[in-house]
DNA sequence: AAAAAAC
């Protein structure tokens, strides 16, 4: 199929990037010299650096430093003292080193600063955050929708969870309900369970998808065609859902277990099936919404859609001149208030899509009072990882202040002191990971009474184990009846669990034509031995380009970055038994350009931006289809071609094949020795653009 | 089972 894949007529996923240029006032204090000599890293203390004098040259009053620009000042501080400072083992040095295989091992001397001059040593600044434009284009995961010219794996099988929708009372958590039997005598998993989706089970015992939908591929195609192309009114989430809590008009609605509201035994109950089940990679069923034709927002401005101009200007001054279709979608029904559901790759502007019109959402209700020093924020943005919540708050940090209001961050690994004394001054917004903003929160330093608005990025991710009960404690803290909002480039029925609880009559948005697979990322599977596999991993990552490569654990994300170091290839890792200044740095290292290689564990699977990966290697396969396309989303942007390798053991290839199939992504599947030419091939790919 | 997320 073409790959005029473009929405908007292919305006560049540039429009996203924020310019960091002199507005973002980091920058300035990174290079105020000086900083270094500070003494101990362990100036932690807020009123150490809050009262410097220069703060306020860019007329933002009392800025406060965020990890990022923490890590930058470390960093300066290392390179401009290193050779006296006693910097202990530091791994993260490696990029510094090329090759030296001993060394990474071995503890770091102190003297290392008799090494040669390092290149980047008289480089004044960073400048990572000049040459790294762009992040809002993220997840440009392959989008599930296009599934018209995929071939044929199963069709029958994804079928079902679609057709069936409207029908069925369906919701994640119905897994709590009893099992039926059927999965206990269900040896394999991996494929049965894209068949009967997990909502599919517990309370849709006997009907099935034989009887409404005969296994027909071809009919199925078009039923699913006609469902994309939005030609049909689909129940929306809430019709479909919520019309069953009036529960009168549907028969099978009257299950007892089928509450509205579930409580918290019914999430403990929730928790455990889905513990039980914790291996099987379902597919839920997508959510049905309107869906955005780009053709038809072609015309309309930021400025139409009802934001203000300071907002628009600083929009446009991001190279967001003209709304994407997602943001031409969202805008608008958030200023009215509505809860939303938005699925859209980041790339497609996700985050100025809920960024902009929460902004100016404060903004307006604000209008006429003074912000008071200790206000309580008024809008709350959750994220599931440090490095996400740090790039969102880059993006809508300048929008904020361009009409005066405040961010902060709030997440974990860093002293909340600063966090806290930010709090204590009154800020309007807020960004954050859940622990750090619980934690203040049960600390009685953060006040959620006023939190009007509430975004969760990466909204499927959050409601999966571990983060689904800290997010909902935090969310039954903002104001009732405050506006929620969910976004993702995999929005599924997985968000019931929140959607149930905290939106009331959400409406759902996706982006028409937005293709997955687009054609810019090209899907490849390596069989290969076990015992080739850090041979070939290395010959891949032996490249020009920037490589991400992904591992499941972090253990294996240490040693490889080790590995390809002592061959040679520098590499630095990012996992989350880092510390925080090193995750900033490594991360911000292959932003930079000053490293090509990052093996990173999932941590940096969704939402991280970083420009010119052309490709992703997953070392270890991921378990989940989410976790592929979320992993794959971190190349093939902005117009370029990326390439997706992952590699897997023989055994693996059955696994392999059912998890592309729920990722709805096509891939050959090539058997491969070290030497192999296509190694060569793939680790030696143009990168291009494929905008044609 | 792992990763993430608080100290």
């Amino acid at each position: 199929m073409p790959k005029s894949k473009k929405p908007a007529g292919g305006r560049p996923a540039k429009n996203f990037e924020p310019r960091y240029g002199a507005t973002t006032s980091y920058q300035d204090r990174k290079r105020r010299p000086g900083e270094s000599s500070s003494g101990t890293q362990g100036s932690k203390s807020p009123s150490h650096r809050g009262h410097r004098p220069a703060e306020s040259s860019d007329g933002a009053p009392k800025r406060r430093w965020n990890a990022q620009e923490r890590a930058g000042r470390d960093e300066a501080r290392g390179i401009r003292t290193h050779a006296g400072s006693d910097r202990g083992p530091r791994r993260d040095d490696r990029s510094d080193r090329p090759n030296r295989s001993y060394d990474s091992k071995a503890p770091r001397r102190d003297d290392r600063g008799d090494r040669p001059a390092r290149s980047y040593d008289d480089r004044p600044a960073r400048s990572y955050k000049n040459d790294r434009p762009a992040r809002a284009y993220d997840d440009r995961a392959p989008r599930r929708d296009d599934r018209n010219d995929r071939s044929a794996r199963s069709y029958d099988n994804k079928s079902p969870r679609r057709d069936d929708r409207s029908d069925r009372p369906t919701r994640s958590y119905d897994s709590k309900a009893p099992r039926r039997d059927d999965r206990s005598d269900r040896p394999t998993r991996s494929y049965d369970s894209k068949a009967p989706r997990r909502d599919d089970r517990g309370d849709r015992p006997t009907r099935s998808y034989d009887n409404d939908r005969p296994a027909r591929p071809a009919q199925d195609r078009v039923e699913r065609d006609n469902r994309r192309s939005f030609g049909d009114a689909r129940p929306s989430y809430r019709n479909d859902d919520r019309a069953r809590q009036s529960s009168s008009d549907r028969p099978r609605r009257d299950d007892p277990r089928r509450e509205s509201n579930p409580t918290r035994s019914d999430w403990n109950a929730k928790s455990r099936s889905a513990a039980q089940e914790a291996h099987v990679d379902v597919v839920h069923e997508r959510l049905q919404g309107k869906a955005i034709q780009a053709a038809l927002v072609a015309n309309v401005s930021f400025g139409d859609l009802g934001l203000g101009e300071n907002i628009v200007q600083v929009l446009t001054g991001m190279g967001a001149s003209a709304p994407f279709p997602i943001q031409a979608a969202t805008v608008k029904p958030i200023l009215n208030g509505k809860d939303v559901l938005a699925r859209g790759r980041t790339g497609s502007g996700k985050t100025i899509a809920f960024g902009a019109p929460l902004v100016e959402s404060v903004l307006r209700s604000q209008k006429g009072q003074r912000r008071e020093f200790g206000r309580s924020p008024k809008a709350l943005i959750l994220a599931p990882t440090r490095e996400l919540a740090l790039q969102i708050d880059r993006t809508i940090q300048p929008i904020a202040r361009s009409v005066g209001l405040f961010t902060t961050q709030i997440y974990g690994g860093v002293p909340a002191g600063r966090q806290v004394g930010a709090l204590k001054k009154g800020v309007d917004i807020i960004i954050g990971t859940p622990g750090r903003i619980e934690d203040l929160m049960n600390q009685g330093k953060l006040d959620l009474s006023q939190i009007q608005i509430t975004v969760l990025d990466e909204g499927d991710h959050m409601c999966e184990l571990g983060f689904l009960e800290p997010v909902q404690r935090i969310l039954r803290e903002t104001a009732p009846g405050s506006q929620k909002l969910l976004f993702s480039a995999t929005l599924d029925r997985e968000v019931a669990a929140l959607v149930d609880e905290f939106l009331v009559d959400p409406a759902v948005y996706e982006v028409a034509g937005e293709d997955q697979d687009s054609g810019t990322i090209d899907h490849r599977v390596l069989v290969i031995d076990h015992r080739n596999k850090a041979e070939i991993l290395a010959s891949l990552v032996d490249r020009e380009g920037k490589t991400l490569v992904f591992t499941r654990t972090r253990a294996y994300a240490e040693m490889l970055a080790e590995q390809f170091d002592d061959a040679g290839i520098r590499a630095l890792a990012l996992h989350g038994d880092l510390n925080q200044a090193k995750r900033t740095r490594n991360l911000e290292r292959m932003t930079s350009g000053r490293v090509h290689v990052l093996v990173a564990t999932d941590v940096a699977a969704r939402g991280i931006h970083v420009d010119d990966i052309d490709l992703v290697v997953q070392a270890d396969a991921p378990d989940e289809y989410k976790t592929y396309l979320h992993r794959s989303g971190r190349t093939g942007r902005a117009g370029r071609s990326g390439t997706v390798v992952t590699l897997i053991p023989r055994q693996r290839r059955n696994r392999m094949s059912d998890l592309l199939d729920r990722a709805e992504i096509d891939a050959p599947f090539d058997e491969v020795r070290p030497g192999d030419a296509l190694i060569e091939e793939l680790a030696n790919r143009q990168l291009s653009n494929v905008d044609a």
